[in-house]
DNA sequence: TCTGCCTGCCC
DNA sequence: ATTCTGC
DNA sequence: GCAGAATGGGCAGGCAGA
């Protein structure tokens, strides 16, 4: 197949804003598709490249924009395949400039819209309307098979490819080969925000609740001595965390599958600020040198396959006594089961008294929903509010036309004028959006190619999980997750929240 | 060899 | 990660 | 309620250029 028909069949998709017309377009470009090329087209058509990233970001792109498009289309997908298996290989010195070459000359041979579609693509932002969840339901139209079992079957494989292949070429019964096993990770399953404990507990009955410990997510396959680790996005991890390797090597079972956090912890038992544990977390070089002075301890609080058996559509309540019995209780999250609300928010306050980020609250009957953002798991994160001041604001976004992302500035008491502590998009309406835009534009002091600076007078209440440490801001702080609660009318910069009130928090908060 | 930029991937 | 919006 | 879009900060590692 051409690219061009891929393209054509994205352009479709993106004029249309009904899911079900997308999922058809979808569906006829899937039935019309050699077999052979599912494997490419899937993930093309679920927003990125068969080969995941390869090496070309946003600056590479950037630096194609004068590539002169051609004519009439000639590429076959197997051409931009091949090419992005090249560019996929390349490493090493003067790899950077073969890379460019490659993927000018590959542009080169493109249209205006297909290039246009591969620049999407490799910068990861089809925005057709349509990504993986849309993808499924093509796939099941286009093989006759529910959309559940497809969803299923691609949360079980780790991705839609495979299925998709599966489901259109050997049809239904063969989707049964999709089961859970080990070495072949699941996509974990994913909780809801709710904004206190009492509020989780009313919702879900009995659950457990679980420290949210702010580390990097982890899956664990062991099998006999053999263990490999994967990240949240399935990326393997085994080697940056061979602590973890260590401890489910002594875990008394032939083969299991263990969900978890993995976060550096101090000697006296606090955890490290999520920063600390990313040195170690997505390291591959010096990682036995780091290990004496950080090392990473797992905390497992789910089990997904024991011995033969897989457990994903067990009980949450017998998932937990499963893991509990053969995993030591100091590498398990702690928790504790209980429906009384006032218990649940005692564990939660200890939870964050000791440096934690929050809970997790968890129904017990709950089976594990992979891939899902389920509705029997919600987490329970502390968030803090300040008053800042607007410094800037930058174009471009949800709508083209609009001031969007925020300057947000704090009160230098002591020397005057005010620190920048990082920039949010967060929380803002449409209607805050044009409001915002008309009012900055009116405030302007100069600007440069994407950024509105304008007099410092607009307050805004921002909401924020945590300050960190920063080497790109002034101050050396930084917020982490910033949104906009509202816009504080009745507030003059002068009421503003001070840099010093923002060294002091984040002095406690390290403190613990 | 050092530094800055870019990319990928955690949250 | 968080949040908003259209379906 | 789901799916998608839009965008945040930081760390590690690789490459280019001074």
């Amino acid at each position: 197949m051409r690219l061009a028909d891929v393209v054509s069949v994205s352009h479709a998709v993106a004029r249309t804003s009904g899911r079900l017309e997308k999922t058809q377009h979808l569906a006829d470009l899937l039935t019309r598709l050699p077999s052979d090329e599912i494997g490419i087209v899937v993930p093309f058509l679920s927003g990125s490249p068969r080969q995941g990233r390869i090496g070309i970001g946003g600056a590479m792109l950037s630096s194609m924009r004068d590539i002169p498009p051609a004519d009439a289309p000639s590429l076959e997908i197997r051409d931009v395949d091949a090419a992005f298996d090249r560019l996929a290989a390349m490493s090493g010195a003067g790899s950077a400039t073969s890379r460019s070459q490659v993927l000018r000359q590959l542009l080169g041979r493109a249209t205006r819209d297909e290039q246009d579609f591969l620049v999407r693509l490799l910068f990861g932002e089809l925005r057709q309307g349509a990504l993986e969840g849309i993808v499924i339901d093509a796939i099941a139209r286009a093989s006759g098979i529910g959309a559940a079992r497809i969803r299923r079957a691609v949360m079980l494989a780790g991705d839609p490819a495979s299925v998709a292949r599966t489901a259109l070429v050997d049809g239904d019964a063969a989707l049964s080969r999709f089961i859970l096993e080990p070495f072949q990770p699941v996509q974990p399953m994913l909780a809801d925000s709710a904004t206190d404990v009492a509020d989780a507990i009313s919702t879900l009955g009995d659950a457990v609740i679980e420290y949210k410990l702010d580390g990097a997510r982890i899956q664990v396959h062991k099998v006999d001595d053999e263990v490999k680790v994967y990240s949240r996005n399935l990326r393997e991890v085994t080697a940056a965390v061979p602590e973890v390797v260590t401890v489910a090597r002594g875990i008394p079972a032939r083969a299991i599958v263990l969900d978890g956090e993995a976060i550096a912890m101090r000697e006296d038992g606090t955890p490290h600020p999520f920063q600390i544990t990313m040195r170690r977390f997505g390291r591959r070089l010096d990682v036995d040198r780091l290990r004496p002075d950080l090392p990473i301890t797992p905390f497992f609080f789910d089990a997904l396959y024991l011995d033969g058996e897989p457990l994903v559509d067990e009980p949450l309540a017998r998932r937990m006594d499963l893991l509990t019995a053969r995993v030591t209780a100091s590498n398990v999250v702690p928790r504790v089961v209980t429906a009384n609300p006032a218990e649940a928010a005692a564990f939660a306050a200890q939870a964050l008294a000791t440096g934690h980020e929050g809970v997790m609250v968890k129904a017990l009957t709950g089976r594990y929903a992979a891939g899902r953002r389920g509705q029997t798991w919600l987490k329970v994160k502390q968030a803090r509010t300040l008053d800042l001041v607007i410094l800037a604001a930058e174009w471009s976004g949800r709508r083209k036309g609009t001031l969007s992302n925020l300057h947000l500035g704090a009160r230098d008491s002591e020397r005057g004028g005010f620190v920048m502590l990082g920039k949010t998009f967060k929380g803002l309406t449409d209607e805050m959006l044009a409001w915002q835009t008309k009012k900055f534009l009116a405030l302007e002091i100069g600007r440069d190619a994407y950024t509105v600076f304008i007099r410092p007078e607009v307050v805004a209440e921002v909401a924020f999980n945590e300050i960190q440490a920063s080497s790109q801001y002034p101050g050396g702080l930084a917020l982490r997750f910033a949104r906009v609660k509202r816009y504080r009318a009745d507030k003059s910069a002068a009421d503003a929240d001070t840099f010093a009130t923002i060294q002091e928090m984040y002095g406690q908060g390290s403190r613990l």
